[in-house]
Order: structure tokens, then sequence, then C-alpha cells
DNA sequence: ACACTAAATTTCACATTGAAATTAATCGTG
DNA sequence: CACGATTAATTTCAATGTGAAATTTAGTGT
């Protein structure tokens, strides 16, 4: 089995921020996103998520001539959306190539990850480089007033693009149909943050967000197939297939965290027994402990050696190592990564989880790519921001 | 749920053949597919798909403009891959439109299934009509001596387009990477099978291919996503994503065989108990059964009320419960199918099966859209051409 | 300085497209 | 039964976008 260990978080930090840049003179008025062609939105794409490229190789990737490559980046660069300069890579015969990259600094984007009592925001550049963030207490989970502090939280920037929010609630079309946390029913939330904010507005489901986000920004940038797997306060999945993210028919995202693991196992919140979701959510991992100390408490008695913890954080690695293998069945994927808030858990159990992995998984091991990418809270807040971001690519089609 | 009976087989039938058409004279010469502009691709594929249709809802559909429609046409036309006339809708008001259908008897294609003992092939045209089915024993299951079998077979027919070989094996681009059932290991079955006829040829993986012909011809035919799950001698599974078959970054295909049902259930042929195959698979289902009849003898017993035998099915129609719930999960499909020569099993379990859904589906259950196609053996050849017609259409590109 | 190489650009002919105008086919109506 | 109404299909034609070929540009090596 390939693994791989990521160093960062991302591309978090606040590299390249050089203060509000807006068309208008107008205080809170929205940055325009320019009207591209599909060309120019291709090529635009394929930089944002390959990074930095010259126009010989962007012509050979797209399949496109070198003369409707210049064309199309001419306008790019006049509109900002593209510099030359960047890594030059010595060629040793020839004209150099001029690499183009997407500049920091031209656009920003508003994201807002909406918990059940807090409100996390992140502010992006294009290139989903963080330059803030941002945590206050949701005042009131009644959606008008969740809206009208996302709207002040829009207000305290200048020129923004676009405004993505996530939510971990079932999602059609900008429509939250089902919202646990908030106990949300048939909000339109993506028309009401619209209107409240007057930017052209994306809402997803947070680990849907994620996903897509990993797959344009992250460690998954530009493959065509992965899956990505959050362990957290709960399980949660996203798919890409074909280079697109797996949207369901009506909106559900994909689901495994009710696999079963063991029958004979705990009783699991879904009524069952021994689901994935029984061994490895925070709160059915920690119940489970007679102690009931905190994630990191139980993290640390684990690593200390003492046996319940150890036991328990066991099961819990072979619960996600056949979660693991039964995604990596459902859809051969180029990689399985592996992220969120409880991922140290992958660290005491490894063994357990290749265990589960050998169990499951029905190709040959050494076909699962499986890459662990530590977590920030804050990166639910960028992923939301990258979905406006990819909202406002995709709207130039 | 939404259930819904076909009551047809497909189109299988021999409507419109009319012999052989050859562009040369010469007898077993191919009919060579002629070049297509990508218009007049995705415009013989519209129709294909969703059939008779008229220029402007070809227009509409494609968003293309109608004198493009009327251009690409009429090389369609010209070339006998599309003709006028068909089901006239009556209109109240204007001019009658005029629905263009694809004729049958222009192109015929190949379709070759292999199992461990023997070889069926089926002739079918353009709309994956069946033409006519044979069935012989193989001969070897050297490779070598099945390329040539099915070169003897394909040589029986003059005027083919093209070829497509399916088996239940992992195949990646043409090689079979393992069949346990031959007993291959990298066999370039494609390569072979090309030079062998003089057919352009294309391979894959049996229940691959007959995903792709519910998909493109069958029950699912133009849906953005679907899941199509067959039972029989063993249990495969194939996904639509996003209007495309879903293929493995390595060529594996979709699995779901193995997830678990009841830990303390039959012992698999993984070494594991209680998988959804130990409960459904056509061997594991008569082991359960003390005398040993055939599977058709076994439905008997339990449609006559035999007790071990109700009891057998039904076990395996709660397994089968938890795998359509398991898929509809992963993907949040538009459609779920269900096919196979064990399709019976449905009937005489259904209540158990809608038990293990209610189980394992997370969704409404108003969302889960399922529906059952009678099968009869035939239909993996068929859907070997179809696969034919398949690469036939997308090589054009 | 000069040949050599490969990237980027310009030139230019050509193919594709759709808006607008036109023609075609049918129905209802006076 | 001619005529307007209505919609399908086609033709005309100007605009757009494209890539092959030629040209320019910016480096390296001798």
């Amino acid at each position: 089995m390939v693994r791989s260990f990521a160093g960062t978080l991302g591309r978090c930090g606040a590299a390249g921020y050089r203060g509000p840049v807006t068309t208008t003179s107008g205080s809170n008025r929205a940055r325009e996103w320019p009207a591209l062609s599909e060309v120019a939105r291709q090529i635009l794409l394929e930089v944002l998520i390959h990074g930095a490229m010259p126009r010989s190789e962007i012509a050979a990737r797209l399949r496109l001539s070198r003369p409707t490559v210049t064309r199309a980046t001419k306008v790019l660069v006049l509109q900002g959306l593209l510099a030359e300069g960047g890594a030059q890579l010595r060629t040793p015969l020839g004209r150099p190539s001029e690499p183009l990259r997407v500049p920091g600094g031209t656009h920003r984007f508003l994201g807002v990850k909406l918990t059940a009592d807090r409100l996390h925001t992140a502010v992006v550049d294009l290139t989903a480089t963080t330059l803030e963030t941002t945590e206050e207490p949701l005042r009131s989970t009644e959606p008008r007033a969740v809206v009208a502090q996302i709207a002040r939280a829009a207000a305290r920037h200048a020129g923004l693009t676009a405004v993505g929010v996530t939510l971990g609630a079932h999602i059609h079309n900008g429509l939250v149909v089902h919202d646990a946390y908030l106990g949300w029913v048939d909000v339109p939330l993506k028309a009401m943050t619209a209107e409240a904010t007057g930017l052209s507005t994306a809402v997803d489901n947070d680990v849907q967000a994620l996903t897509a986000t990993e797959h344009w920004f992250g460690a998954g940038a530009g493959l065509n197939s992965m899956a990505v797997i959050t362990i957290g306060a709960g399980i949660g999945s996203g798919l890409i297939v074909d280079g697109g993210l797996v949207e369901g028919a009506h909106g559900l995202t994909p689901r495994f965290h009710h696999v079963l693991v063991d029958s004979n196992g705990p009783r699991c919140d879904c009524g069952r027994r021994g689901c994935v979701s029984s061994y490895l959510t925070e709160h059915m991992l920690l119940r489970r402990l007679d102690g009931p100390p905190t994630f990191a408490q139980a993290l640390e008695a684990a690593r200390a050696g003492d046996p319940d913890a150890r036991r328990v954080f066991n099961d819990a690695g072979y619960a996600l190592g056949v979660l693991i293998g039964t995604v990596a069945n459902a859809i051969d994927p180029q990689k399985v990564l592996l992220t969120g808030e409880g991922l140290p858990l992958h660290e005491v159990a490894s063994r357990r989880v290749d265990q589960g992995i050998e169990d499951t998984y029905e190709g040959d091991a050494g076909l699962l790519d499986l890459d662990l990418q530590p977590f920030d809270f804050r990166e639910w807040a960028r992923s939301s921001a990258a979905l406006a971001i990819k909202a406002t690519l995709r709207a130039t089609i």
C-alpha cells in the first residue's frame, strides 16, 4: 500500500494578500467576476488546479493550438487573472518558456461554515490561499438571524467576488432540505444569503465542499478519481469520479458510515450494532470508555498504553480500515484521502487500520493509495470559500 | 419506494434485419464506420439513446441551433445512420415535425461473451436489436485457441463493423489482467482479437458492459446516474455517475458483494461470515439447503412454502436489500436496476428485501427507484455487442 | 558573432456557427 | 378553397474561432 504523509495544511497562510481590490470605488461593492470565453475558463482552471505552467504545456494538456492559448491568455493576463513569472524551469535549449500562474490578490471569496452553535469564516484569494479566518458564536439558529449574521460578516469585507456557505446538512440546489443540527427544514439558504449579501452565493454540504476543495486545491489536485473520508464528530465521505464531484440525484452525499463491521459490536445511534459509526465517531468512541474524558485525553491515554483506551482505539482503527476498503471497493479510486479532526486515531491504531483494509479491500494492496492529510478546523471555512471559487468558475460556462 | 416491472426483455427480437450490407463487395470484408463530425456523433447518440425525435428537439436538447442540426443530420441521413419517418406526433398547429430515427440494418456488431466453458455470441444492429444469437462449447481455454474460436465466429458474418468481447474478469484497457474462470493472467485479448478478426475490437468486464448497455439501450436509457446489480452465479454491480460508466482507476469494477450483513451468518468463500455473497450467490444459497437441487428447484420449493427453502430465500432477500441500500447510499442514484438470472429471488422474498433496504438505506424510502429487469442469459452476449457499438461511437471523438 | 533550438506570436485561409430571412407543411376559418 | 396562423426545416450570410505555416523572440553552445 502506498502511503504519503503531507507535511502542510493545504495552502494555509497569509501569503500574497495586498489589500482590497475593487473595480468600483464604493466601499462594500462586490468585485465583479469578468465574463470569460470557454477556452479562457478552461485555461484558468488548468493553471489553478495544476499550478504554474507555460503556454506550450497548457496547449498540450488541453489539446489546443498554441495560437489559441496565446490569444486566450492575453485576455486573462489583461484581466489580472493570470500573470507571467514563477518557477522558471531552466531548459538547456531554445527560448525559455514563460510560465503563467494565478496571482493572489485579485479576487477574494468569503467562506462560511455553520455548525450547531458557531459560525466560522475564511477569506481566500483565487488560489484558495487563506487570508484571514474568524470564528464567532451563532446568535440564533433561526434562519433569518443566521443569514443576517452571514451578511454582517460579508459586510466587513469590501470587494468580495462571491460567498460560499457550507453546513452538515442535506442540501439540494441551494435549498437546505434538512439540517439536524440547526433544526432546519426546507430553508432556501442560497437565495436568502444572495439577497442579504448582494453577492453571488453557493451553498453545499460541508463534506462535499471539502472533497471538491481537496480535488481542486489540495492533495487530490486534478485527479480523475478520489475518495475523501473525514473522521471527526461524524464520519463523512465524498467521491470524485471521472474528474467531477459525485452529487447525488437527490442531493444526498455518499454515505458509508453505517456499513457493518461486526453485528455483535457496540450499539449504534442508528439502532443496529457494530456499524462503522459505532466505533469511529468521537462520541461513540468516548462512550465506550469508562472515564469520560475528551477525545484528546482519550488519545493521550491510548498513546500512553492504557489497555482500555488502546482496545477502543484499535477497534476504531479496524472499523476505519473496513470503511476505507469498502469505499475503495466501490469506485476503485486513484487515491483515498483521509482527513478530519480525528485523524490522529490512525496514528495510534495504524496496524488495525491495515488489518481492516486487508480484510475488506478486494484489489491488490498495492493498488490502494492512502493519503493522510492533517486537518485544522479552519479547513471547513476555507473549503466553503473554495466552494465559492468553484461556483464562480463554473458559472462562466 | 417506486417500483416498475418491465414487461420486455430489452429490445430483443428479430425486427428490421434485412440481410448483410457491405460497402465493399468482398465476402468477409468489414463494414467501415464513417468518420463523423463531433456534432453528428452527438446527434446520433442522442437519437440512439432517447429514441426518434424531430430536429427541433435535437437542437433543444443538445443546445445547438437548428441550422447546425439540419446540416449534421443531412450527412447522417446520407450515410444511412439516420432516417426520417417514425412515430409522427400530431401537433395541433404548424408544420408537422419530421422525426429522425436510427434505422436497423445498416451496421452490424458481433458480441461475444466468454464463460468458463462456453462461448455465446449475438449479432445486433446499431440500435442494439438482437438479430441472431449462438452458443457453443469452448474448445479450449488457451487464449490463442479462444481467440481463434472468436475469429471463426466473426468469419461467419460478412460486413461486421466491430466486435465486443466480455468476460467476468479484471480487465484494464483491453488487457485481461486476471480471469479466475479461464485461468488467464495478463492476456492482451483486445489486441489479439483485433488482429485475428481484422475488426475493431472492444473488450471489457461483462457486468460493466451490461451496465453501459442498460444505460444506453435499456431501462436506464440516458439517465444521469444509476446503479445496476446483477444476481446470478455471482453478484455484480455497475455504476453510472454523471452520465458515464464508473471505470476504476485500475480497471476494477464496483464491488459491494462482500458487504457484511450479519457477522454470525454463513461462512463465505472469502473467509468471513455473513457477506452479501454468502447469502445471495447461487451456489451459496444451494449449499445452505440440505437436498442440493438446482436453483430452479429450490425456487420451486420456496414458492411451494417449504420452510427451509423459504428461510434461505428470505435470508438471501434480506441480504439483497442490504446490498441495494448500500449501493444507493454510496451514490444516491436516480435508479437502481436489478437484473440477472437470480432475479426471481426477489419475487419470493420481496418483503425481506424491503426490510433489508429499510434497515440500510439512509434516504427517504420515496427517493429510491428500484427497477426489476427480467433477464435472459443471451443478454450477456447482446451487451457484448452493445459494447462494440459504444466503442465505435466513442472512437469518433 | 553565429548557428541552433524551442517558445511565443502573427498571418491567413478555412471551417463552424447561429441570427435572420425564407420556404414548407399543416390546421382552422370564413 | 383561398388565406392567415403557426411551427418545422432550410437557406443565406456575416461573425467568430481555429490551427497550419511562417515568423519572431530569447535563450544556449561554440
